[in-house]
RNA sequence: GCGCCGUUAGCUCAAUUGGCAGAGCAGGGGCCUUUUAAGCCCAAGGUUACAGGUUCGAUUCCUGUACGGCGCACCA
C-alpha cells in the first residue's frame, strides 16, 4: 500500500527528500493522520521522544498479574510494563487504559494525585490508541475487581501515526464479544499486520500453526528421521503433476523451475545411505487458487527405507493423531461443525471398493478409457478430451468419494497411469501401491511404496511424455540423473507427502487456506 | 479460465419504485478522580472502487475495467 519505488538514475537522497514531501504531503493526509503527526511533534517538543531507543520493562502483563496474585493484596508490587494501547477511557482527572503485549493485557490507571500534572496532560492530550508505551507503577485491584497497574510514570515507545481500526471488546458471561471488528478479507490479507494487531484469534491460529510444525518434527525426530533441505531452484522439476513457476539465473544463463515437490531429491538421499529423511518446506505450483490451494504452500515429505505403503499408513494415522493431541489436547476435533476422530486406526478402503460404494462403478468392468468414458457420459459427466483411464477414475474419486470422507480414511491401490513414481502391485501391473488420506472432505496426504526399479521408472517417464531429446522447448526432459541414482540402488522404501496448510486448517477449524497462511497470494493492485 | 455476488467516512454497516448520502465506533472541542462496548453535550468527516452511458436528476439502471468473496473448472 505504501511503497516508494526507487527509479533508475535518481539520487537516492534526493529521492528520499521527495518521497517525504511528495505524495504524502500534509495537505493530502487524512484528518486522523494529520492530528497524530501533530501530536508526535508536540510530545517531542515536550521532551518525550516519540521513537526512543530503549525500553524499560520488568514484567510482561501476565507476569505482573501473577506477581500481584502471589504477593497478596496489601503488598506494594512495583512493575514496569511495555505494550500497545488497546483501549483508553478518559474521565477528566483519571484515565483508564489497557496495555496489550504478546500474551495478554493489563489495565493501567492514571490518576492526577499519583501522577505529575504535566505527565497526565501529556497522556490525555497526545497519546492515542495503538501507541506503544511503557508504564511503571504499583499493582492494585479496582473496585470492580480488575487487577490494574496504578501509574507513577509512563513514556512513549513508538507513536502510531496511522490509527488502527477501532475494536471494542465486551465480556459477556466470560466470553469476549468483539464489536466493530476488522473483517474485510481483502484488507486483512493485504495488511496482515493490522489483522494480527487487532484480531487476537488470528494470532492464535499462527501460534497453533507453529505448534503443529513443531509436533511434526517431534514425531519424526523421535523415530530417527533426519531433517534435510533440498533445492527449491531446480533445472528439472518433478515429483508431482503440476505446472511450475519458471525463473532464470542470469550469470549462469540457466532457466530454472521453482520446485513442485521434494520427492526426487529426497529419494536420492536414500540411495546415498540415509534410511529415514524428511523435509518441511515450500512447494510452488502455477495453478488456480481456491479455498484449499495457494500458489506456494508448505509440504512435509518423508521417505523411510525398508518400509512399504502399509507401514506408511500406520505411521500416518499415528502421526496425525499425535499432532492433534499435542496441539489441540485431543485427537477428537471439531471441524466446521463436524466431529472428527483422528485417533488411529483409520478406515481403509480399496479405491475400487470406494468407487463401487459411492459412485456405483466397478472400474474392473471398465478396463479401457473408452468403456469408462462411455459410462461417465451416460451418467451426465463430460470428461475432458484426452483424459487417461486413471484421470477418469480420479475424477470419479474427487466427485463421489472425496466429499463423503468426513471421518479420516485411507483410499488405497491407485491406477498406474496417474502414479508414475509408485511401485506396481504384485501380479497387477496396472495398479500401484499408493494411498491417499482424506479427512473432512478433502485430501490431506498422498503416499506410496516407492518405485525403485530403474527400468520400470524409465518406462514410466517415457509414458509421461518425458524425452531424452531436449532441443524442443515444449518437451519435458528426462530426469537422467534420477534414473542414474536408481541404478546405484534405491532400497525398498515408502514415501509420504502432506499439505501442512491443510492440516493446520483442520486443526484450527478454518475453512479457507488463506486463514492459515500469513501472507496468502493476492493480485497486485495497480 | 467460466459463472454468480460484492466494493458507500479510518473501521463496521444503512440509504424507502432513480429525488439533497446516514448511523455507531474511532478522531476533534467541552464536562467528568475506580472506568471497562464508560457516560453526557457540541462540531467535523464522502470524487458512493474506477471509466463511460441512459436520465432533468444515478449509491440506485446499463456497459466496461480493477480488486475481492463464493461456486465450478484445473490440480500423477
Amino acid at each position: 500500500m505504501y511503497t516508494t519505488p526507487i527509479r533508475k538514475g535518481r539520487n537516492p537522497i534526493e529521492h528520499q527528500k521527495r518521497s517525504s514531501q511528495g505524495r504524502r504531503a500534509m495537505e493530502e493526509l487524512s484528518e486522523l493522520e494529520r492530528v497524530r503527526r501533530e501530536k508526535m511533534q508536540a510530545i517531542r517538543e515536550a521532551g518525550m521522544p516519540p521513537f526512543p531507543h530503549r525500553t524499560h520493562r520488568t514484567h510482561t502483563t501476565q507476569q505482573a498479574i501473577a506477581a500481584f496474585e502471589e504477593a497478596g493484596e496489601d503488598e506494594q508490587i512495583m512493575v514496569a510494563i511495555a505494550g500497545r494501547l488497546r483501549s483508553i477511557r478518559k474521565m477528566g482527572k483519571s484515565t483508564f487504559a489497557h496495555v496489550e503485549d504478546e500474551h495478554g493485557k493489563l489495565q493501567i490507571y492514571l490518576r492526577l494525585d499519583e501522577l505529575d500534572e504535566d505527565r497526565m496532560k501529556l497522556f490525555n492530550e497526545y497519546v492515542d490508541l495503538g501507541d506503544f508505551v511503557q508504564a511503571e507503577g504499583t499493582m492494585m485491584r479496582t473496585r470492580s475487581g480488575e487487577i490494574t497497574l496504578k501509574i507513577a510514570d509512563f513514556s512513549m515507545l513508538a507513536k502510531a501515526i496511522t490509527p488502527l481500526p477501532a475494536i471494542k471488546e465486551e465480556v459477556v458471561d466470560g466470553e469476549t464479544v468483539v464489536h466493530h471488528a476488522f473483517r474485510d478479507p481483502e484488507a486483512r490479507y493485504r495488511q496482515r499486520y493490522v489483522d494480527l494487531a487487532v484480531n487476537e484469534e488470528v494470532r492464535e491460529i499462527f501460534r497453533s500453526r507453529a505448534r503443529i510444525v513443531t509436533a511434526i518434527r517431534e514425531f519424526l525426530d523421535e523415530r530417527g528421521f533426519l531433517e534435510v533441505e533440498t533445492p527449491i531452484l531446480q533445472p528439472i522439476y518433478g515429483g508431482a503433476a503440476a505446472r511450475p513457476f519458471t525463473t532464470h539465473h542470469n550469470q549462469l544463463h540457466q532457466d530454472l523451475y521453482l520446485r513442485i515437490s521434494f520427492e526426487l531429491y529426497l529419494k536420492r538421499l536414500l540411495v546415498g545411505g540415509f534410511e529415514r529423511v524428511y523435509e518441511i518446506g515450500r512447494d510452488f505450483r502455477n495453478e488456480g487458487v481456491s479455498y484449499k490451494h495457494n500458489p506456494e504452500f508448505t509440504q512435509i515429505e518423508y521417505y523411510i527405507a525398508y518400509a512399504d505403503y502399509n507401514d506408511v499408513m500406520e505411521l500416518t494415522e499415528q502421526m496425525v493423531g499425535f499432532i492433534a493431541q499435542q496441539t489441540t489436547g485431543s485427537s477428537k476435533i471439531e471441524y466446521q461443525g463436524q466431529r472428527i476422530d483422528l485417533s488411529p486406526p483409520w478406515k481403509r478402503i480399496q479405491l475400487r471398493e470406494a468407487l463401487m460404494e459411492f459412485a456405483d462403478v466397478d472400474i474392473q468392468d471398465h478396463p479401457t478409457v473408452d468403456s469408462l468414458r462411455k459410462l461417465m457420459l451416460e451418467r451426465g459427466h463430460e470428461p475432458r478430451q484426452g483424459s487417461s483411464r486413471g484421470q477418469l477414475i480420479e475424477s470419479l474419486l474427487v466427485n463421489y468419494v472425496e466429499p463423503k470422507t468426513i471421518q479420516p480414511c485411507f483410499l488405497y491401490d491407485y491406477p498406474r497411469d496417474i502414479s508414475p513414481l509408485a511401485k506396481s502391485k504384485v501380479g497387477d501391473p496396472q495398479t500401484v501401491e499408493r494411498f491417499e488420506g482424506f479427512v473432512a472432505g478433502f485430501e490431506l496426504c498422498n503416499a506410496f511404496t516407492e518405485l525403485n526399479d530403474p527400468f520400470d521408472q524409465e518406462q514410466r517417464f517415457l509414458e509421461m511424455g518425458r524425452d531424452y531429446d531436449v532441443e524442443d522447448e515444449e518437451c519435458h526432459p528426462m530426469d537422467e540423473d534420477y534414473l542414474q541414482a536408481l541404478r546405484y540402488g534405491l532400497p525398498p522404501c515408502g514415501g509420504f507427502g502432506m499439505g501442512v496448510d491443510r492440516l493446520v486448517m483442520l486443526l484450527t477449524d478454518q475453512a479457507n487456506i488463506r486463514e492459515v497462511i500469513l501472507y496468502p497470494h493476492l493480485r497486485s493492485r495497480e
